[in-house]
RNA sequence: GCACCCUUAGCUCAAUUGGAUAGAGCGCCUGCCUACGGAGCAGGAGGUUACAGGUUCGAUUCCUGUAGGGUGUACCA
């Protein structure tokens, strides 16, 4: 009996070919296998139903024939001990013992899971455009989402066989440069010389020329030659544009390191500053683009809304704007990075523009005979405070993303201390920076991403409850079972027997859902599902501590059971690692 | 105005895309430390899934309408 990585998938695929073979049924039944409730089973197919509404015949009895069927396949070669029918026309199977022993023992080991796992997406060649935050700003509250979802998307692709570009497109050519050089001549500031937080700095400068442009109009003219001085090329302009971007990616390296986010490619707008000229071109000469109020833009007149909202791909003052710069990214992502499949990870107020963005694309490149490639627009929703509204700090200003890791870390660690006074200060600062650090990453990917989120700092930090503690304290009490066994742990030399307590056979049965939560996970782009059956996984694997000692007299017990804790161990670093979170040794 | 999204337990959130009796945590009750880490486990109360209709074997999920909230809608990104 072999039995597959994904078992729903298995089991699809056996009734899938029993059900061809009858009259009632044929090739183009599907049996719709789902993971069940406890209760029923623990896979149920629930294609019958379906199936005889559109035959209009009785469901049940059309259950009772392929129920009949199936019970024809030898036993032992099944991975089920029984099928039962129930209510409407459910079949609802239930697994061997040894089928749960035979799986985690091919796929509980990390590598296994890893290889078997690394065949769904293999050769897709897929660019995420994620994070991108704005040069001369600090990164804020609202880059978090982006930031760590997008991670998690590149990491569940990877860790499934994509080729992954990770692509940073940073806004470093936009209009708060007019107003920036504009402040920085009058006050004859030389950035060189800029003492402490330098991006603090650029900031208050901004804040600063903004206000002086409202104030005196005369200075916001200023402002737009400087901005056209330096897309012209100025040399004086570009040297301070160049330092003020230098600042501005050392400060976001800072946190990239912090979140454990990397990048293949961080090309911003400024990369793709000489590109748009064909942008222009080709969609004029394909009929693509029409002049409209001085502005060349691009209707849709096949859509109900963009034959009216139009795409705009050039300002009437001849200049670029957000549109042409995407449409020059989807051009190279085409032709140098060869995508196949283009995500975007933006909040849900983008999405007009990057409906606009695929049409066009789609229409162009079709035009041009290029590749098209797939394009989706993930979204997400706002993080509120307690009011209700979006996050703020007292003052009304924006959180800033350093100072919220910061303070993410430092009560971490005041918690850490008081419930585990032992730790030495250099343990206990490690542990802090993982526990803050992780608890802001998950509490923010196991929502779901496209729902608003409250922000709260007492839920994020419990340790109890579907959090980043809570998990983390299981691996450190996994971790304490096998430090405690030291060379005992070793499993290899044991015959392992069947699982038998109830606790045992849940736990198997968790781990056995693990493919069934990243297929869930990657189907939809959506990593709370990663982070919901983590959750569950730790429940079951707590019952299971709770109950069934491991340290034990009887040697093929206890290798049992630490075959489970390893598994479970290894499932859960995994995970966390799927959603960008290391793991502990204690805590 | 038009379009899109949202409304689930007192609070914060889930619900395998139309499946069986809608699940968790907090808070509120009740048990379990002579225990491999109690940052834990076992249990109880708490729901007309905003409201009104419709579609069907079956609806939190799909359709229509109503109320409330959010977002977008020509030169920001």
């Amino acid at each position: 009996m072999d039995i597959s990585l994904d078992v729903r998938e298995q089991l699809n695929a056996i009734v899938a070919e029993v059900a061809q073979k009858l009259p009632e049924f044929g090739a183009e039944f599907q049996p719709d296998v789902r993971p069940a409730d406890p209760r029923h089973g623990d896979f149920q197919v629930n294609g019958v139903l379906p199936w005889a509404k559109r035959n209009r015949s009785n469901p049940r009895a059309m259950g009772e024939v392929l129920l009949a069927a199936l019970h024809q396949l030898d036993p032992s070669a099944c991975l089920w001990d029984s099928i039962e029918i129930a209510g409407p026309g459910f079949l609802n199977f239930r697994l061997k013992a040894v089928s749960l022993l035979a799986w985690i023992q091919k796929y509980g080991d990390t590598h296994h899971l890893a290889d078997a796992s690394a065949s769904i997406l293999k050769d897709k060649r897929i660019v995420v455009d994620f994070s991108s935050p704005n040069t001369a700003k600090q990164m804020h509250v609202g880059h978090i989402r982006s930031t760590v979802i997008g991670d998690s998307i590149c990491r569940m692709l990877a860790f499934c066989g994509a080729s992954v570009v990770r692509d940073n497109h940073i806004g470093d050519w936009g209009t708060q440069f007019g107003i920036l050089i504009m402040i920085i001549k009058r006050k004859g500031i030389e950035l060189n010389a800029i003492e402490g937080d330098k991006i603090e700095v650029l900031e208050n400068l901004y804040r600063e020329g903004n206000q002086l442009t409202q104030e005196d109009p005369s200075t916001l003219d200023i402002a737009r030659n400087e901005l056209v001085k330096l897309q012209s090329g100025d040399e004086e302009n570009f040297a301070i544009w160049e330092l003020i971007v230098k600042v501005s990616y050392d400060e976001f390296d800072k946190i990239y390191k912090r979140l454990d986010v990397r990048f293949d490619a961080v090309l911003g707008e400024s990369f793709y500053r000489d590109k748009v000229d064909r942008v222009y071109r080709e969609l004029r000469e394909d009929g693509i683009a029409e002049e409209s109020q001085g502005a060349w833009v691009v209707f849709h007149p096949e859509h109900p809304r963009f034959a009216k909202q139009p795409f705009i791909i050039q300002k009437s003052d001849g200049a670029s704007n957000y549109a042409t710069t995407d449409l020059a990214t989807a051009l190279y992502r085409t032709e140098e990075f060869k995508a196949d499949e283009v995500i975007n990870i933006t909040d849900a107020r983008q999405r007009d523009h990057f409906e606009q963005l695929e049409l066009t694309v789609n229409k162009w490149f079709g035009k041009r005979e290029l590749p098209i490639p797939n394009m989706t627009h993930v979204t997400f929703g706002t993080i509120l405070g307690k009011d209700g509204k979006a996050i703020k700090t007292r003052t009304g200003g924006t959180v800033k993303l350093k100072e919220l890791l910061d303070e993410a870390v430092e009560r971490a660690s005041a918690i850490t201390r008081t419930k585990n006074p032992d730790l030495t200060d250099e343990e206990l600062s490690k542990i802090a920076e993982t526990i803050g650090i992780a608890s802001v990453r998950y509490a923010d990917l196991s929502q779901n991403r496209s729902s608003d989120y409250q922000f709260d700092w007492d839920k994020m930090l419990a340790f109890e409850g579907n959090t980043a503690p809570y998990l983390l304290y299981v691996i450190a009490r996994i971790n304490g079972i096998f430090r405690k066994l030291g060379k005992e742990a070793d499993l290899e030399s044991v015959s392992i027997p069947e699982f038998e307590s109830a606790e045992e056979i849940e736990l198997a049965k968790r781990l056995m859902g693990f493919p069934l939560a990243l297929k869930q996970a990657l189907d939809d782009l959506r990593p709370h599902f990663i982070c919901a059956y983590l959750y569950e996984l730790c429940g079951s694997f707590n019952s299971f501590y709770h109950n069934n000692p491991v340290l034990n007299e009887d040697k093929a017990v206890q290798a049992k059971r630490l075959l489970l804790c390893k598994t479970t161990l290894e499932f859960l670093k995994t995970g966390l690692k799927l959603v960008g979170i290391g793991s502990i040794e204690k805590m």
